[in-house]
DNA sequence: TGGAGAGATCGACGATTATCGATGGGATGT
DNA sequence: ACATCCCATCGATAATCGTCGATCTCTCCA
């Protein structure tokens, strides 16, 4: 008669057995590449901005609220651009950036847990 | 009579404002730990298969899981375990990891969401 | 037509990261 | 006691990343 329910109780020397993959290999790829691009203090927060405002947002107004250089700014965007994750329109001298509209379900999901 | 709704009708040159931070900047930092713990394809499959698995996993199964390196390997889950995603416990000459169990409502939302 | 402002890109530099081989430390069994 | 197995840590190396100054393109306006 068994009382405790041990860990690992039928463990053998020398032997391991690698546990079946769960996820596809693309979506993976696909989660840690929208991962990678959300995973920045500055970026994060980006997208906090955008997903809270209704207008597009002037790439000039994020180089105005945080200190960081204009270069560094536009390329954090590009990379959240890269990623799929805003979309741009210029006017004039002016390039506005708002969330992307055609997000995956799945990442929405994730943006509405995270900001 | 105004039929298009432009992106920003009154915007003026050299006059930028910034935007409200709508996160606090702690959280944003807590977040980016978590999603710099996840942004990594073998990380990312560990904490699916931990999410999958109602027992705990033995280490040497992800060594023989993954075609890496025994360091790398325990390095990746070094790095899981200081974002405090996933607990360890030892029995004997093997080590078993197993999902947090104390984990914040909004990370293991994430989770729900990623894996 | 020419100056000025906005934004993207380039090149460079320091910091972080992923990976490995080598080593150390604890538990097991002979 | 000693060899063996598992796992963590250390040290090194190559790659990626964040940041900035400099520069380029484009648009607007005087």
């Amino acid at each position: 008669m068994r009382f405790m329910k041990s860990p690992a109780p039928d463990r053998v020397k020398g032997v391991c057995s690698p546990p079946a993959m769960p996820m596809a290999l693309a979506k993976v790829d696909q989660s840690v590449e929208v991962l990678k691009a959300l995973a920045d203090p500055t970026r994060l927060q980006m997208i906090g901005i955008l997903k809270r405002s209704v207008e597009p947002v002037c790439i000039c107004d994020f180089t105005a609220a945080f200190d960081l250089s204009q270069p560094t700014i536009s390329h954090h965007m590009a990379r959240l651009r890269e990623a799929g994750l805003v979309d741009v329109s210029k006017s004039g001298i002016w390039a506005y950036y708002r969330l992307a509209s055609r997000l995956e379900a799945k990442t929405r999901a994730l943006l509405d847990v995270l900001v």
